[in-house]
This record gives structure tokens, C-alpha cells and sequence, in this order.
RNA sequence: GCCCGGGUGGCGGAAUUGGUAGACGCUGCAGACUUAAAAUCUGCUUCCCCUUCGCAGGGAGUGUGGGUUCGAGUCCCACCCCGGGCACCA
């Protein structure tokens, strides 16, 4: 295979921007000129390095950044690494490293990669989640939050990864599984740190109609919010003091209530028992609860009865008790009506312990079709002065008079829980709190911050459910920063989320050297206008961080609402056989070895030209090779086109032809950028290097520098290293990042030739090809019938109707 | 089960948003160059039929079935399949 010298070529290049600090790529703070926010999700730098699907999203932001900076933007578009955590410690300890010391070099590393790539960083305001200067502001927003009250320390059941040992947030815990290590969480009852998110799910929820997000990312954040309306009910037991309260979004099937449910983790379960019962009832409860300690599972329905009975507040009907393992603790109030006509796992419950089916909702016309069960809104019957109303109403009316009666409240129930943010290990953010004796949990004072993490010789978890910061006393003995006496600091770190809940903000600070909160700054650059990134972090990172920043919103440390404006997904790379790339199944494509075989701008096309960027879509080995000669052909092109340099052109009319082309591909791609469809620009750049190819070899010793620079232009933000050499080989003497984007003409658009499909009964039977635009119909006839076609198909049939479409279309509608 | 996406040649994918389906690339085939191969260049490449082999003609075709329309890959209804997310959330 032909081989331009791309190794020589992209060194060169990448050796001339590192001169002066890259400054060539720094974003002006508060300059006058319009300004773009142009930001990647930031890499964990594990020892793998950088994968394909690092180099998609990156060099879609580059090619955005070039593209910007081109057209007299002040960009901004910066890089760093969210290097603490789990996985970079969990590889530390498989290298048997101490994280302190090998982080830096994965950093190092992924540094030098992303280089490789010529990615056009403002590489002066890189930064590192950890780095004390950075994670000095990250311990300070938490402190904020922890003087606003949203900071607790709770006991509670929660997921635990025994592998990672440490305790784990519901948004780690994908499918019963660890989140980044893959293993079956556990629930261990732990005193964790928790914050207070669920103060914030209204808004979270609600601000997300305003965000050009990807419709599934907003779907997967409000299902994760999971807002529902309701009512709490109380409901007497008969023969106790005891009343249960529980959770319905079914008010108008409380007529149809046949058994109430507690939680096995219920405390009114062994209260509200029968004597006779309660034995049972204790041991259901125990095995339960010792099952969900152990994080098992049941899927199957299991239960026992109490032995007593509510009391319907509208009917007073007696209805049993019954204690099951299928109503969650954590999620309302512990306790259902059970309603088994309208709900399906009712309705299993039902059934199991044959227990009475009671249909009070019927469809709303139409037949009555007669299935057991029936869970949508329809019309009420069977409940007294309610029936008839529809669903809604009947919600609303038995709401208002259990209400009026002190026996229901309406209730807005969250799915969302509260953020377990305190981890058992070793390498993240120590948590800057204090524990004294006497005062209790005292924060740190805003000067003590940084709290830095010590070294340690013994950093892997201790699996006691301690962090091994405990054993350092020299670091965990401190004085109490209140009452100056003896104290201990809390030894727990924070979680991998916590330094990428602002480090768009970060980036802001760097110039600074991240000394200040400059306002004035963040009321220039925010929110971030594009965001590029994985779908991994649609409930993870992506909820977090609009968390934190409506939080810095309120206490009024940033100027926005929401952080990031437009949010894109690119998609999975897969491997060659279609699968999703990973160690195990061999079929990892490592970018460095892509770019020694053909070049870090053969790598970077071919990632954008594979398909739309939010496509998940497989590599293919051959392909990338398909780009490369596109490469090759525009390099030889370039020598050729060098050759006639010093010529005059005699003709220039003949040239026009060229510019006319040109012309609409510098419409393309300024579009085709603007909207992200990358693969699309390329292809047209392909044609139009093949007309031009074609053109040369038919006028060979016209000059065309001038036309063919502009191409070049156009090619840059893909294709730096190469598009920048034939530029200066050609004699231009800048960088072109500093080069204008080529403006089109709108005049030379418009199109010299116009086709007219003519179609007959809608099919299409020829083309009538004019040099004039807008011809009426009765030209476009008067066309039509000289053609051969005509006679075919037209003439002597009887035409019914004749639609003509304005400088598109004419059909012929022939009757029989 | 529920909620989002999406089904277009041998493959990855285009299609001005209702107006010439298959751009561009890959693969394959043929040719040129070459002692030869590689590389490069040129042409063909949705399927089927007819053919006087002409740069000719006809038919079908965008997951399936129906509908709206002069005209549907694009809009509507039903179904099938694939990918992703959530999953005892009452």
C-alpha cells in the first residue's frame, strides 16, 4: 500500500504546536469575541490507555474546536483526568503499586496519547481530580453542602461490592452488579454519608425539558427520579392502637382493597400481629430480613398472615393483614393495599394465598372483556356514591374526603434516593469532617482545606468495612477544630463521582492556578455548549453533576441553572466481529497501533466517517484503509497541484467550473460541521477530491493553488497534520489554525441546471433537464412531449390531472 | 413486563425532511500498468426478467400487512425483529 509520510509529517506538526505551551489553542478569558464552551468527558486514566472510543468523542470535539476557532471564536476547549478511584486503585493494586506513585505516570501516558492525536487542547488549563489544588474545591463544595444541611450520617442497608469492598450508591449498582467490577453486590447495613440529592429531585426533573439532550439520556434521568403523585392512607387495625399508613397511586381502586402488605423490614409487623401468629410472623420477618442482609434476591412470591385485620376507612370492611417479601422497605411507606383486580403482582399475591378478587375499575367503553385483571384507568363501580366517575375523577374525590376525614394526605413519592457519598477506601478525597468527643461531627475550616491525602504503605481495603486510612494515626489524630482538644478525622473517602461533579467549572479556575472562585469567569463560560461523551453516565455523572451545580446555583457560586446546554452521545465502536470490544474476546483495536500503520488523521477520519456519531457501529479493518488512500490520493494531488504553481492560468472561465464545485462544498461542510454529521462531510470531501483528481488529469497544467487551498482549509479540523503540511508546501506561511474559514457564495448556489422528474400514475419515467429555473407547467409540457417517453407513455391516454411541482416534478395521472 | 432508540444492497452507511432510493467508503468482478506480485489507476457491482448484447427495454424493491396521497424509506394504524435502559417503585 501507498504510504504518504505521515510519521514525519505528524511530528513535525505536533513538535510546532507544543512550541510555546500550545498557546496557539488558549481560550481568552472575557475576551470581547463570542465565546463557545467545547467540552469532553474527561478520561479515567486506567493502565490501558486510551481506547477508540476516547478518539470518536474527542476528535469530534476537536473537529468542532478547529471549526469555531476558524470562524473567530473564543474557544474554549480543555482536557484533564478524573484519576480518582476505583479503577485506577483496583489496577495499583493489581500492579501491586501504590496508586500516589502510578497515577502519574497512566496521566503521563494518556497525555502523550491524546497529543498523538493532535487534539488541540488548551493545554494549560489541564487539571487533575487529584490534585490537591483541584480536590482543595471539591472538599469546599461539600463543606458548603454540609453547612446547608445536606450532608448526614445515616445506618442504613446498603448495596456493598465485597470485591471492591466498599460500599456503593444505587446509581453503581447496574442489574444487581457492581459497576465497574461486575460482582453481585451484597446490602450490609453501614453508617455511611449521605447527601441530601432527594432535596433535589423536583428540580432535577423538571429543569430537564429545557436541555438539548438526547431524548433517551432525559427518559433515563426522569425513570431514575421516578416522581410519582399519590396518597398516603391510613388504615385502623382492628384490635390494636396501631394504624398503618400506606402508599397508593390507586386511590380509585380503594373500594377493590382486599388485603393490606407490610415489609418484612415493617416495624408495625410484629406489632400489629395476633398472638397466635406472632411466632410465625417472627420468623418470616427474620428470614427476610437476614435474606436481604445477605442481598439474596427472591423472585418468588413468598408471605404470611398477621392474623389481623384493617379496617376499610370508606366501607369498613375487615380486611387481612399479611406480611410479604415482595413490598419494599425503601420505597413509601413499607405497606400496600393490596388490590388484586388492578394490580398484577396483587394479583400473584392473590392468588398464591387465595385471598378475595374484588373488580371495582372497569374499561371505559367498548366490550367488557372479562380478564382477571385490569390495570389501566377506566371507570369506577362497586364503590358507593364514587362509582361511575372516571378513574381520575374518583382519585380525586375519594382524596378529598378521606382528606376532609384526616385519613389520607396527598404524597409525591421520589424513587430517587439519597447519595451514599462515603467509600471504605484508600484512594479519593478525604472526607473533611472531624469527629470530637465532645462536639461531635465538626467540619474543617475553610483554611484547613486542602485535607491531603496521606501516603500509606497499606492502601488495599481492609474488608472490615473501614478505610485504610483508619491505621494512619498520625494523620487520623487531630484536634478538634472547636473545643482544641484530642478528636479524630473521619477516615472515609469520597466517591469516583465526586471530583467530576465540577470540573468544567475547574477548568475555569486553572488559569489561576485554581486560587480563586473568579465569578466573572464562570459568568463568561457558562454552561459548557456542547458536551461530548459516553451514555454510561446517564444516571451516574451526568445526574450528579446537575446536582452539585444547582446547588452551587443556589448558594450562588455559579450563574446558571444547569451546566451543560447540549448534550451528545457518541456511540459504542464495536470490534470487528460486531461485538462490543474487550480484553477477554480479543477484539480490542488499540489506537496506537492504528496510528504507526497509517497515521493519527487516517485514525481520526475513520472514526468519523464510520457512521453518525451517536451510531454504536463496528470497526472494520478494511475500511480504515479506504480512508488512508483518500489521504494518499489528496498528498499525491497536493504534488501536483505544487507543479503548476508558478503558472498563469490563460483561461480562467475554465476554472469556474472548479469554483462552483468548491463553492457548495464549503456550504456542505460548514453545514455538515454545524450539525454534527461528520460522516456525511466526508464523503463529500471524497467526491469532491475525485472530480478534482479527474479535472487535473483533462486540464493538466492549469494552476490551481488557490482553489485547492481552500479544499485544505476545509480538511484541517479532520485532518490536521496533513491538511497543515500541503498547506505550507504550497506556500502558505501561517498555521492554519489562525487562517479564516472559507466563506461560501450564496449567488454561485444556486444551481445552473434544473432536473424535472416526470413521472406517470407516480412513477418515474424520465427527466427533463433545463438551464432555466422556475418553468412554468405549460413549458415543462411543452418539454415533456418532445421526448421519446411521451409517445410511450402519454400520448393518446386520457390524463386525468397533471400535479406540478415547481422546479421538481410533474405527474401525469392517466385514467383508464 | 414497562420506557426509549432503530430495521435501506454482500457490508458500514447516504437521501435537500413527502418529489430521480442506494451518495461516499469497503468487499467482489473486469481491465490498464508490471516479467510477476503488491501498490496505483479505470470501469462495473440492489435483485429479477427480456434482449436484436446497443451508453436499449421491462418489472420488483427501504422488516411485514394495511391506510392517507398525484406521489411514501420519509406521514398514520397494526404486527414482527434487533439494540439500549429500568425492572417487585404499589
Amino acid at each position: 500500500m501507498r504510504k504518504y509520510p505521515f510519521k514525519k509529517i505528524e511530528k513535525k506538526w505536533q513538535e510546532i504546536w507544543q512550541k510555546n505551551n500550545f498557546s496557539l489553542w488558549q481560550a481568552k478569558d472575557l475576551a470581547k469575541q463570542k465565546k463557545i464552551y467545547i467540552l469532553d468527558m474527561f478520561p479515567y486514566p486506567s493502565g490501558d490507555g486510551l481506547h477508540v472510543g476516547h478518539v470518536e468523542g474527542y476528535t469530534a470535539t476537536d473537529i468542532l474546536s478547529r471549526f469555531y476557532r476558524m470562524n473567530g471564536y473564543n474557544v474554549l476547549h480543555p482536557m484533564g483526568f478524573d484519576a480518582f478511584g476505583l479503577p485506577a486503585e483496583n489496577f495499583a493494586i493489581k500492579k501491586k503499586k501504590n496508586p500516589i506513585d502510578f497515577v502519574p505516570k497512566n496521566i503521563e501516558r494518556f497525555r502523550k496519547q491524546l497529543k498523538s492525536l493532535g487534539l488541540s487542547y488548551d493545554w494549560q488549563r489541564e487539571l487533575s481530580t487529584t490534585d490537591p489544588s483541584y480536590y482543595k474545591w471539591t472538599q469546599y463544595i461539600f463543606l458548603k453542602m454540609y453547612e446547608r444541611g445536606l450532608v448526614y450520617e445515616k445506618s442504613a442497608p446498603i448495596n456493598f461490592c465485597p470485591s471492591c469492598q466498599t460500599g456503593l450508591a444505587d446509581e453503581e449498582v447496574i442489574g444487581g452488579k457492581c459497576e465497574r467490577c461486575g460482582t453481585a453486590t451484597e446490602i450490609r447495613n453501614l453508617k455511611q454519608w449521605h447527601i441530601r440529592i432527594t432535596a433535589y429531585a423536583e428540580r432535577l426533573l423538571e429543569d430537564l425539558d429545557e436541555l438539548d439532550w438526547p431524548e433517551n439520556v432525559k427518559e433515563m434521568q426522569r425513570n431514575w427520579i421516578g416522581k410519582s403523585v399519590g396518597y398516603e392512607v391510613l388504615f385502623m387495625v382492628d384490635g390494636f392502637e396501631e394504624r398503618i399508613a400506606i402508599f397508593t397511586t390507586r386511590l380509585d381502586t380503594i373500594y377493590g382493597v382486599t388485603f393490606i402488605v407490610l415489609s418484612p423490614a415493617n416495624e408495625l409487623a410484629l406489632k400489629i400481629s395476633h398472638p397466635n401468629y406472632l411466632l410465625n410472623v417472627e420468623r418470616y420477618v427474620q428470614e427476610e430480613r437476614k435474606k436481604e442482609k445477605a442481598g439474596i434476591y427472591d423472585k418468588e412470591i413468598s408471605g404470611v398472615f398477621t392474623g389481623s385485620y384493617a379496617i376499610n376507612p370508606l366501607n369498613q370492611k375487615k380486611i387481612p393483614i399479611w406480611v410479604s417479601n415482595y413490598v419494599l422497605a425503601t420505597y413509601g411507606t413499607g405497606a400496600i393495599m393490596g388490590v388484586p383486580a388492578h394490580d398484577e403482582r396483587d394479583f400473584n399475591f392473590a392468588k398464591k394465598f387465595d385471598l378475595e378478587v374484588i373488580r371495582v375499575v372497569v374499561p371505559t367503553e367498548g366490550v367488557q372483556n372479562f380478564e382477571e385483571i385490569f390495570i389501566e384507568d377506566g371507570v369506577v363501580i362497586n364503590s358507593d356514591e364514587f362509582s361511575g366517575l372516571s378513574s381520575e375523577e374518583a382519585r380525586e374525590k375519594i382524596g378529598e374526603k378521606l382528606s376532609s376525614l384526616g385519613l389520607a394526605r396527598k404524597v409525591v413519592n421520589y424513587r430517587l434516593r439519597d447519595w451514599i457519598f462515603s467509600r471504605q477506601r484508600y484512594w479519593g478525597e478525604p472526607i473533611p469532617l472531624i469527629r470530637c468527643p465532645r462536639c461531635g461531627i465538626v467540619p474543617l475550616k475553610e483554611k484547613d482545606l486542602p485535607l491531603v491525602l496521606p501516603r500509606v504503605k497499606y492502601y488495599k481495603p481492609s474488608g472490615t468495612g473501614e478505610s485504610p486510612l483508619k491505621n494512619i494515626s498520625k494523620w487520623v489524630k487531630t484536634r478538634c477544630p472547636k473545643c482544641k482538644g484530642e478528636a479524630e478525622r473521619e477516615t472515609q473517602t469520597m466517591p469516583q463521582w465526586a471530583g467530576s461533579c465540577w470540573y468544567y467549572i475547574g477548568y475555569l479556575l486553572k488559569s489561576k492556578k485554581l486560587r480563586n472562585w473568579d465569578k466573572r469567569l464562570l459568568q463568561y463560560w457558562l454552561p459548557v455548549d456542547v458536551y461530548v461523551g459516553g451514555v454510561e453516565h446517564a444516571v451516574l455523572h451526568l445526574l450528579y453533576a446537575r446536582f452539585w451545580h444547582k446547588f452551587l446555583y443556589d448558594i450562588k457560586m455559579v450563574p446558571t441553572k444547569e451546566p451543560f446546554v447540549k448534550l451528545v452521545n457518541q456511540g459504542l465502536i464495536l470490534g470487528p466481529d460486531g461485538q462490543k470490544m474487550s480484553k477477554s474476546r480479543g477484539n480490542v483495536i488499540n489506537p496506537d497501533d492504528v496510528i504507526k500503520e497509517y497515521g493519527a488523521d487516517t485514525l481520526r477520519i475513520y472514526e468519523m466517517f464510520m457512521g453518525p456519531l451517536e451510531d454504536s457501529k463496528p470497526w472494520s479493518i478494511e475500511s480504515i484503509k479506504g480512508v488512508f488512500r483518500f489521504l494518499n490520493r489528496v498528498w499525491a494531488l497536493a504534488g501536483q497541484v505544487k507543479k503548476n504553481k508558478i503558472r498563469k492560468n490563460k483561461d480562467q472561465e475554465i476554472l469556474a467550473e472548479v469554483r462552483v464545485k468548491l463553492n457548495e462544498l464549503i456550504y456542505e461542510t460548514t453545514e455538515g460541521i454545524k450539525n454534527l454529521k461528520f460522516n456525511v462531510v466526508i464523503a463529500k470531501m471524497m467526491s469532491f477530491e475525485n472530480f478534482l483528481r479527474n479535472f487535473l488529469s483533462k486540464n493538466s497544467n492549469l494552476n490551481i493553488v488557490d482553489e485547492f487551498l481552500i479544499f485544505i482549509r476545509l480538511l484541517f479540523p479532520f485532518a490536521p497534520h496533513i491538511s497543515q503540511e500541503i498547506f505550507s508546501l504550497l506556500g502558505g506561511k501561517s498555521l492554519l489554525d489562525l487562517e479564516k474559514w472559507p466563506e461560501y457564495d450564496k449567488e454561485l448556489l444556486v444551481r445552473k441546471t434544473f432536473n424535472y422528474v416526470v413521472q406517470v400514475n407516480g412513477k418515474k419515467r424520465g427527466v427533463i433537464v433545463s438551464e432555466k429555473e422556475n418553468l412554468t407547467e405549460n413549458e415543462v409540457k411543452e418539454l415533456v412531449s418532445e421526448q421519446t417517453f411521451y409517445k410511450k407513455y402519454i400520448k393518446g391516454k386520457k390524463v386525468v390531472k397533471i400535479v406540478f411541482v415547481r422546479g421538481k416534478v410533474i405527474n401525469f395521472v392517466i385514467g383508464e
